[in-house]
DNA sequence: AATGCGTGTTACTTGCGGTAACAGGCAGTC
DNA sequence: GACTGCCTGTTACCGCAAGTAACACGCATT
């Protein structure tokens, strides 16, 4: 009755969206994203109102296919930081399992970044601008340090302030290996351990005066 | 009378200028990064095209606005590195000194960090997609690093990936305390040092299996 | 047969970046 | 004094992309 048929409507509703989404995704990986609704409309081979009336607008677009990266990639995320090993271990792994994803995709990684360029955000919303993908980040890593280290006092604060902060540390030498690839990424890994494992208050000052 | 009438028109030249980057200034700071060439036009009391003479495009000018901003934020920032004091102080007094500005200007905070919204970008440029402020950030502090501390072999190469991933910690970490405020700066600023010094490896793990 | 409803279309409006093409003031030159 | 170049300014336009009617077909339900 109209169950089965209902079901038929939305499954094909459903599915409808998935194929919009995927021809949205070759689109914006092909040609950036700026890409315009009427090219992606045209790769789906309809035209612009009805991703409009999937989506609402092209920054609902972006959000639904940011979405779909986003989860894929705080999935492996999880993965590497579950794993069974010493912490310094885990750290590497999951900062490895960032970098190479970024290495492997770079556009996907590109619109991720990005999606302000999409939505408007007209409100000029102050903070907060960062790309939803930092953010979630952040809360995750927060979450999963908050869980497992015993930081004595205040231990939630400081566990969201160094899992948004060891995220973008992560965010920012990424770009930065990215544009100039200086070293291989296994070096780069190392590095940025090193670095939250105080190197940097351990090493010695330069010969001639207090040092950094 | 030639003279002064010349040093008029040069300086009017030369002063055009800023003061057109100056109302631009005012109009991106009110509106956003969304501020129409029309709407800097009308806030300077001109029209489109001399805009675009002065700036070549969008981009160009909001090339300018943003370099007088980077100038300015590099220079506090340079100041507190330089300060004669303790490694730790010196570090705490940079984390706070961004802070410090971010905290006052928000719209100028966001205005440096979106810079694609203005450039068109067309190339896909993967990687260095950063805000250059990032970028420069980074690297003055690699240069720092590099020029005080003793890092071993392949200290150069260190003291970059260390740079850019310490202003992504701190420009990730701030973005997120600018839109939540969870606590006052000073506590920020010393958890981020606490990080640095290679507190999370440190810390033990909370009871009931291998941490994290 | 008639009624919704979901899916699709064409054709339009609005707004922005960017660009001619033209108009006036004010040097210096014959 | 008239002529030429240059700088500043204008109006009016192009192209393009976001977003929106308004209309049209297919198809199950009544």
């Amino acid at each position: 009755m109209d169950t089965t048929q209902r079901t038929d409507q939305q499954r094909s509703a459903d599915s409808r969206r998935r194929e919009l989404l995927e021809a949205a995704d070759r689109v914006v990986l092909r040609d950036g994203p700026h890409a315009s609704m009427n090219a992606i409309a045209a790769e789906a081979g309809i035209t612009k109102p009805i991703l409009y009336r999937h989506f609402g607008d092209k920054g609902g677009l972006y959000a639904a296919l940011a979405q779909r990266h986003t989860d894929a990639l705080l999935d492996s995320l999880r993965a590497a930081l579950d794993a069974p090993a010493e912490r310094r271990q885990r750290v590497e792994a999951t900062l490895d399992t960032y970098l190479a994803a970024i290495e492997a995709r770079p556009q996907v990684y590109r619109f991720l970044m990005h999606p302000a360029e999409g939505g408007i955000t007209q409100g000029f919303d102050v903070g907060k601008h960062s790309a939803p993908l930092l953010r979630r980040m952040g809360e995750e890593l927060a979450q999963v340090i908050e869980e497992r280290l015993d930081l004595g006092p205040g231990s939630q604060q400081l566990a969201r302030v160094w899992g948004h902060g060891i995220v973008g540390m992560m965010h920012a030498a990424g770009d930065w290996w990215l544009g100039e690839r200086p070293c291989p990424r296994q070096e780069l890994v190392h590095s940025l351990a090193d670095l939250l494992w105080g190197r940097l208050a351990a090493a010695d000052d330069r010969t001639g005066g207090p040092g950094f």
